[in-house]
DNA sequence: ATTTAATGTAAACAATGTTAACATAAAGAA
DNA sequence: TTCTTTATGTTAACATTGTTTACATTAAAT
């Protein structure tokens, strides 16, 4: 059995404390500033202290990013999985949770969508697919309109991903450094929320709402 | 006069070469490969002979940036600027070179649009606003498109933002290794235009375009 | 109790950007 | 011309990065 005495020498769970400083420091932040150094310094070991627990630097990157997948997944699902709510009304809380999760926590959200460790999300996404990161809900959502006949029978998969596509450039030029944009950011996602509407809603008139936002949208008037 | 004599000391312009080289680099292979070593290799000179002609490596990379900043805004602004044609082929043409550039120029385009050199791409803007980086002429399209009747009188700064973002996140879901985005991006990219073209147009009727996919995109049969 | 495995450290590496001291050549002044 | 100054290049050294190797210490197993 392991006593929790600090021994000063063996630190007890050391990768598990690495892991999640790592984190926190990204997500407080910046991941370049996340070196070995700091690692070793916040645990108090050494900087090669991480080849015991770790391949590399990369590999504990890829740990955090799984991490990160997964608080990112749980986050941006919630909405979509609520199926007592409208349909209309869950595709508006997810894209809204999606924006709001990107908003908050940048450094992850560029981390994990960003060119670098692209082979890491795309394994994630073969694993957990078709039901993770959104796009699975996302996309069965979208089904679910096309059958009740309020969105428009097109290839789903496509229209889930110009979905995604629109609302992640919303993301990146929020937490880049666009200022105009991240200023603004609420107006300019309940607007292309409405651009997206438009472009997958075949008849209007047969959504219903229990948010006003989307509700308001909804009314004849204020369509074209 | 400076004779073309290669010195074996003195290089002649070693500045420009550098620039040209690293700009090449860049778009050849990746901003991460781009180191000094590789740079002296390239000229036949020595790491430190850059810190003659550029402060540090940041600002190398700054004149970089503002190099692939006319290059680029020469790209994407050609279309809008065609006055001869109908308003809305100019939309197409600009959001299509768009991400048609940021395809073929995945590297610059990261460079350009990321986090990492904010700083210079809002001082550029700033300085050339708003008659650049496709932005202004979008959204000078746009006001026009409202004068004539055919485009939503709304806030039109915010309908030009959703555009770009949506542009944007497609471009980079293109390039950031996205590759079930990548494989089929040019439906992918119509689609979007489609999307952005519902939320923004009031009346599809008064619109003319010589193009055949936006000509059909305008068929009453084709709407909702 | 002795061996073995797990987990830590210290010292050294090469590669990075950067700086300081020195070398060479071009340009300008006497 | 000659001398001085300035521009531009080199070499050597730094600190910081990730990483490896040899060694040290503790926990676990036999």
């Amino acid at each position: 059995m392991t006593l929790m005495t600090k021994n000063d020498y063996h630190h007890g769970n050391l990768k598990e404390e690495m892991l999640s400083i790592a984190f926190d420091h990204i997500e407080r932040h910046d991941v370049e500033t996340l070196t070995l150094k700091v690692l070793a310094d916040a645990t108090g070991t050494s900087r090669s202290a991480i080849y015991r627990h770790f391949e590399n630097k990369d590999a504990l990157m890829e740990a955090i990013i799984l991490r990160g997948f997964d608080a990112f997944d749980a986050a941006v699902s919630t909405g979509l999985k609520e199926t007592t709510r409208p349909l209309i009304d869950r595709f508006y809380l997810a894209t809204r949770d999606y924006v709001e999760y990107a908003k908050t926590h940048p450094n992850l959200y560029r981390l994990l969508f960003g060119k670098k460790y692209a082979y890491i999300r795309e394994e994630v996404m073969s694993l957990k697919d078709p039901a993770c990161l959104g796009f699975g809900p996302l996309k069965a959502a979208i089904e679910e309109g096309q059958r009740m006949g309020v969105v428009k029978k097109d290839d789903s998969y496509e229209q889930s991903i110009v979905i995604l596509a629109s609302v992640h450039g919303l993301s990146m030029m929020i937490i880049d450094e666009f200022r105009e944009v991240e200023e603004i950011y609420e107006p300019l996602y309940r607007r292309m929320f409405e651009s997206l509407l438009s472009g997958i809603v075949s008849d209007r008139a047969k959504l219903i709402s229990t948010i006003p936002f989307v509700k308001n949208l909804l009314k004849p008037n204020s369509a074209e």
